[in-house]
Formats: structure tokens, C-alpha cells, sequence
DNA sequence: TACCATGAGATTGGATCCAATCAACACCTG
DNA sequence: CAGGTGTTGATTGGATCCAATCTCATGGTA
């Protein structure tokens, strides 16, 4: 994929930092919590060496919390420990894009299907007030979030925790896919239209229906991003 | 579910590292692989309080590599970080079994249908095999064990690494309940009948068979499962 | 010139040490 | 005797230190 296995250039660092501004308990969550949504977001593509100390310089903590953090990112694959040359954020190939959506597409369905017949007019509302914002909204950067709200809206009456939980991971895994393919291409590529008809669909709780709006959803974007892999040479 | 907090008792302890003979590069991956199989397996029942000091002198080392090790498993649900107490091992309950089943009810098929038309020979025969040994096998606690391997060997050809990890991940946890079940209640309740009937719709190449006995199969253990729970006042 | 051995530097894995915080228990008081 | 309170011990979170190992550059040699 012809990457460079550079380190972040400490100016990445530091941006990664001041981004990560949420209050945590300890050290080691901050660190997490500050790494996780830097890759997810893309600040730190893949292939990027994170070297312990100078992770732990640019936090100002010891190596030790860095450790502990590094090792909750791999067990969420999202970096893969090389001895001795530093945790490497994991790569986005067209192969791990293609993994995540069949695995969103057998969650997703099962998610929305427990979820329609519980939603409530505020979930339909807050599900257009998202679907406003992505129209709206000036920032490429958070449209992945925004999408992955509109979802996880829809899904969120499900009443399995560890479902929903394991639905909403796969789908902050694929922002790293949707902002990659959306800063190439442009943003019609959210497909707003099938966002409509899936909220429109559950709102008449037509499970079926949703669903199939889901998987066709789904599939174009895995369609989408395949095809963008290809003519870029993933 | 009247959970003794208690420490496991040394004892217990000391099993569980001699039952680790696995060799690992690390420290902390050695500790991660014995507190991981030891808690699916229900040597170290949820509740089950984990000192970190008491891991480090039963496994010989530090107490860094079983920090370590302890966020990993905790990136993994298996244990929950309780402040000046210890990491908990999670409790199973029918809830976290509904979950369990939800999940492996939208991954399996997805899986199992993408593999069909890619087993092979010896996949078929490494799948009656394990019926076999299913059948024969005088052990409870490795049934658990041949029934998640029989499980993946139909999916094994699926070809989406990510997805295969998923659904391991998701049948080894699967484990902690199924023991839970067949020690209270018979070997029979494994459904070897419905193992063979999954083994000949996949070698006959008939998906929609082959998906709609998985899905009777994953209803009827998760209702078993949920029945046991009932009665046992889980 | 190409290739291999050697040594210095860098980086991680692990151990030990210190500080902060909480739980439990004993004790005092109304 | 019940309830609140202070103190002690235990336990974890974090820092610093040490050892092992790998990488990479340098230099020598065929």
C-alpha cells in the first residue's frame, strides 16, 4: 500500500492532544479515549509508528498509562504491537472495509429489527434532527459522527447492550472508511435519500422494509468504497 | 444472583497457571491467555475478584504484565475495573446469555452463507469429526470446545478474517454459558441432531437450509439457556 | 562494488518503588 | 444500644529504573 511507516510528526501529536478535552478518571483512559478517536477520525492514518515515550511526553505522563492504552487499541485491533518498532496503527485495506461490512450487515439488520416496534417519537425526532445536521453542516470531518448518531438512533431501543455495544464499535470503525472516501469523493456519497427512507420506513414500522432499505444501504456503500479502493490502487 | 465477591482462593489460583502451558512470547500474553481461557472455560466464576498482587505471585512475575493483561480482558468484557477492589470477572447472566445469543444469531448465518460455497472436502470431514467426538468425547468440560470448533469448521471458509475473528470471539464466550448449562443439565442438550442436519444442508450447498436450521438451532439453545436461567432464579 | 559482520543506539518488556484513594473496622458519643 | 466518625490497612494508579533485544549504520573484506 506503499505507506510510510513514519512516526507522527509530534505537531500531529500535539493536535491529537488538545483534541482530546473530555474529563476521564485516570490517565490511562484519557490516553485511550485520546488515541482511539484520533485513528478513528483519521488523524493518525495507518501505518503510523506510535512510539511509547513519545506518546508519554506528548500527554505528559509516564510510559506506563501509554502502555496500559496501547494494549486495550490492540485488543480492539486498531493497532498492532511490532517489538521494537512501536504499536502501528492497522492499515485500512480494501480487504478490512470489505470485513467490516458484512459484519455491519448481519448486525445492523438484527439491531434495527429487535429496535423498531419499541422506538419512540423522540428517536424519530432525534433521527431527523440528524439527517438535518449532515445536510447542513459545514464540516466533512463530523459527518461521520453524524452518521454513525443517525444509526445508532434507529437501533437504540433494541435492549441488548452488548449488541448495540458491538454494533456501534463496527460502525466508529467504519468512519475511518467513510472519511476516507468521502474526502475523495463528495458528500451526496451518504446517500441522504436512503437515510429518508430508512427513517421513513421505521416510522411506519415496517420491519421488513427497513431492513431491506439497511442491506441495500449497506451494500452500496461497501459497493462505494470497493470501487474506490480499486481506482486509488488500495 | 447471590455472587460471593470472594478472591479466588489461591488454590484456584494455582490451577489455573499450571493449566497454562501454552508458550508465549511475553509475560503479559502468557497471563492474558490463562486468565482468558480460565474464565471461559468457568474455572473463575463471574464475580470472582482478581487481585492483582495474588496473579502476580501465582504466575511467577510482576505485577505489570498482569495490569497489563487485565486491560485486555477488559477491552473483551471479561472483567470490569472495580476502583480498590480488584478486576471482577463478569457476571453471566440471562441477560449477557440473550445478548450472547442475539449477537452469534446475526453473525453466524451471515458466515455460514458466505462459506457454503467454499468448503471443501475436508472441512465436511473435519465437521463429522467432531460430531464424532462430540458423541464419544467422556469429558463435559471439552464439549464446549469441540462444539465451537465443529461451529467455526463450517464457517471457516467464509474468507472474511474479521468476521471469522468476530464470530469466534463471540462462540468462545458462548462457552461460559453452554458449560454453565450442560453441567446442570445433559450432554443432550447439545443437539447433535441438529449438528448433522447443519453438516448435510452445508454439504448438500443449500444456504437457505443450511441458515434456517442455524437459526432453529441458536432459538432453541438460547431458549433452553433462558429456561435455565428461570428456573435456576438466575 | 557488493555483501557480511560488528557494534552503538534506540525501543520495548519487566521490576521495583511511591503516592493517592478507598474500604473496613474499631471507637466514641448521644 | 444505634449511629456517626476517625484511623489503619489494603489495593490500585502512576513514575522511575533496569535488562533484553532488535535495528541500523558503519566499516571491513572478497
Amino acid at each position: 500500500m506503499q505507506t510510510q511507516r513514519q512516526k507522527g510528526s509530534g505537531s500531529e501529536l500535539a493536535a491529537v492532544v488538545a483534541a482530546a478535552g473530555g474529563r476521564h478518571r485516570t490517565a490511562t483512559e484519557f490516553v485511550e479515549a485520546a488515541l482511539k478517536a484520533a485513528i478513528l477520525e483519521g488523524r493518525l492514518p495507518g501505518g503510523t509508528a506510535l512510539r511509547q515515550e513519545e506518546l508519554a511526553e506528548a500527554f505528559g505522563v509516564s510510559r506506563m498509562p501509554v502502555r496500559e492504552a496501547l494494549r486495550q487499541l490492540e485488543a480492539q485491533a486498531l493497532i498492532d504491537f511490532v517489538p521494537h518498532k512501536g504499536a502501528v496503527v492497522t492499515e485500512i485495506s480494501a480487504e478490512d472495509a470489505a470485513d467490516n461490512y458484512a459484519i455491519r450487515r448481519a448486525l445492523e439488520p438484527a439491531a434495527l429489527a429487535l429496535s423498531i416496534p419499541a422506538l419512540g417519537p423522540e428517536d424519530f425526532g432525534r433521527a431527523r434532527d440528524l439527517i438535518a445536521e449532515m445536510d447542513t453542516d459545514p464540516d466533512p470531518g463530523s459527518l461521520g459522527e453524524l452518521n454513525r448518531r443517525f444509526h445508532m438512533a434507529l437501533y437504540s431501543r433494541a435492549g441488548r447492550a452488548k449488541l448495540l455495544a458491538l454494533t456501534e464499535q463496527q460502525l466508529a470503525a467504519a468512519d475511518r472508511y467513510l472519511r476516507f472516501h468521502l474526502a475523495a469523493k463528495g458528500r451526496e456519497h451518504l446517500s441522504q435519500d436512503e437515510h429518508r427512507a430508512l427513517l421513513a420506513a421505521a416510522e411506519a414500522r415496517d420491519v421488513a422494509a427497513a431492513v431491506a432499505v439497511l442491506h441495500a444501504h449497506l451494500d452500496r456503500a461497501a459497493a462505494t468504497i470497493a470501487e474506490f479502493f480499486r481506482t486509488r490502487g488500495g
